[in-house]
DNA sequence: GCGGTTGGTGTTATATTATAACATTAACAC
DNA sequence: GTGTTAATGTTATAATATAACACCAACCGC
């Protein structure tokens, strides 16, 4: 996101209080889903939820198995139509390289994303960088396209996990090869 | 093959030689085979004339149809092990958008594309933009994150596609620079 | 309130994409 | 030729996603 104070990584801690992650996220939801007139369902609320339980990529089956354990009933439909309805209000982000979902960390603003998947902590993070941006609009222009929708994922090692940061000394990484 | 100078647009135009795609990117993918010591087997070749049967990407279960017209034994796994070969020797791509293939242009060079799909006819072009890849990376970099893989799709409109169909039947040059 | 309309959810079934696991055959090395 | 490896054949199933129709509850105009 544009956060004018550089941020050595967009990946949270580890051992941050995610419950603030995740009531902050359903609380900006209700807030935006007013200010649009759209309803946040129950079961739209949850399965935002369950898609903000940690910061990894959740898939839509992941999230069905826990609506199912909620005593809820549930079938594929179910979470397809919340995360349908969250996609189009722009509150989770699909990330097409691995058929899962996460949540938007700037809903509302952020439209156009660059996700970054760290391949070994399995935790995903977004940017939303102008000159990325502009960059690939300058050069679909130059080759005479006209852009409407972008991915761009991108796959890696975060800053925590390379050993850079907060977190390497703390803790200590499983071995994946 | 990475041609200096600018083309007005990376999508063919409508009514071009196909045959002639198809039978320069078999000769290129022999030519890289033999370089690399590959086997590019009757299968995997036919696997590619059939990803490079036209420019729009094509799925593995359309492949795999085709396959079996031709009289040839063939289940998902034969396709799936054919594409798999394809794409480690970087013959083709793979659309996560799509969930489908498509040939690429310039096997043995580019290793990082942005790939075009145009929503109007249903052809995905790449590009390989330095800029975009330098964007991308310094990004990355400052946010502490080091990038392995990249996806870049763009969907929108071709050049072609965005005057109607009139220019592309004329071979008409889109009018961005 | 009543009745119609709409949007959300429930439910069943199925489509689409991809891989696991093991058997068989082809190519090559010696 | 025989053993070894790579490639393909074959069967089964996993994982992801949508179609189609039924039901219900909220809201709307009256």
């Amino acid at each position: 996101m544009k956060d004018p104070g550089r941020r050595p990584t967009p990946f949270p801690r580890r051992g941050h209080n995610h419950a603030k992650c995740v009531r902050h996220a359903l609380v900006a939801a209700a807030e935006l889903c007013a200010r649009q007139g759209e309803r946040l369902t129950p079961l739209r609320r949850r399965v935002l939820e369950l898609v903000w339980s940690s910061h990894q990529p959740i898939g839509a089956y992941a999230i069905l198995d826990r609506l199912k354990t909620d005593g809820r009933s549930a079938a594929p439909p179910t979470v397809y139509r919340g995360l349908e309805f969250l996609l189009e209000q722009g509150l989770v982000h699909r990330i097409a390289s691995l058929n899962a979902f996460i949540g938007c960390a700037d809903p509302g603003h952020a439209h156009s994303v660059q996700i970054l998947i760290c391949t070994q902590c399995g935790a995903a993070a977004e940017l939303d960088d102008g000159r990325v941006n502009k960059a690939l609009g300058r050069s679909a222009a130059e080759n005479g396209f006209s852009v409407e929708g972008r991915i761009v994922e991108l796959s890696g090692v975060c800053g925590s996990c390379r050993g850079g940061g907060d977190r390497a000394r703390a803790g200590h990484r499983p071995h994946v090869a």
